[in-house]
DNA sequence: GTTAATGCAAAGCATTTGCACACGT
DNA sequence: ACGTGTGCAAATGCTTTGCATTAAC
């Protein structure tokens, strides 16, 4: 008999579930094993995935998963409040389990992009901003620029500085 | 004989068709119909435009001109410094021919990008923090929310608040 | 049992590429 | 003339949709 190690979930990724289930009964959708591995999966790393990246990751814990599924339970995520779009210079939409206010730092040689540390940052408070009547839900910087790996392999921008 | 009325360019567009003239120059690129058209809708218009917007735009102008010719100089003008790419929440790339460091607000409902004034955000510093080797090229803060155009609709908040 | 979710295949957009012809210098 | 740029058509990549089947409650 085969014993397989059972990896110990950490608190974020428990609580991200939980909440999970709550909303989901909250709101009449079901609880359905793709849901639960794509957030678990979601949850459990910081490289902020493509759709397709979490579909190759959870193939062979959810045998016969498609594309679609993956599409559809992110958009669901992403309703329920449970995962964030994030703002990326590609033309991809990159996913976050991470929904409180943070920043991103986005690669344009590997195309990663990594969190930047909130506090290296300036609260930006946009309540007392007059927006002309634009409503904000959230705001986020984007840094775009070469991450220490890129660098270090001898790439260096490719475009003119202004 | 019809007279056609020749709009008036302002200074900011004759000023980036002068520095573009300039660069392709510098770079042995051609000084083709198809670049002026482009660059001159592009720093026309303040409303972050598609591809597909600017190559619907310029088709009376440049008659037979190709979307892949549109792509194409777009992305010949990010390399040269004349327009930038902006970050956004679609999945779709987005232009601006300011290329100076400023900050944009994308509404959910109706996806238009603005310009936000760059005068009631604080400076981002990002010279002094400790970004783990990575090399900013640029910084901007994204806003997502809804434009006031759309809350005037009655169209709101359609996802969950964390 | 009912309603909602999934998987599949196909369609839909945005974008890129290869190649022959046309244009700018 | 030469090299670069353009247009076309096809390919590619990401994402969405319609529909029949399956699973959750």
């Amino acid at each position: 008999m085969i014993l397989q190690t059972m990896p110990i979930k950490d608190e974020f990724v428990s609580a991200k579930i939980k909440l999970m289930e709550e909303r989901c009964r909250k709101n009449g959708l079901s609880l359905t094993i793709q849901r639960r591995a794509i957030l678990e999966n979601l949850s459990s790393r910081k490289d902020h995935p493509t759709a397709d990246q979490i579909y190759a990751a959870i193939q062979d814990r959810v045998a016969g998963v498609s594309r679609t599924t993956v599409y559809r339970v992110l958009e669901t995520f992403v309703q329920l409040g449970l995962a964030q779009k994030i703002s990326n210079p590609e033309a991809k939409a990159r996913f976050d389990a991470d929904t409180t206010r943070h920043h991103h730092a986005a690669c344009v040689s590997c195309e990663k992009v990594l969190d930047i540390d909130p506090s290296i940052l300036p609260d930006i408070d946009l309540s007392k901003a007059d927006l002309k009547g634009f409503q904000v839900f959230d705001c986020s910087v984007v840094a775009i620029g070469l991450c220490s790996d890129c660098s270090a392999n001898g790439v260096s921008r490719s475009y003119q500085i202004n």
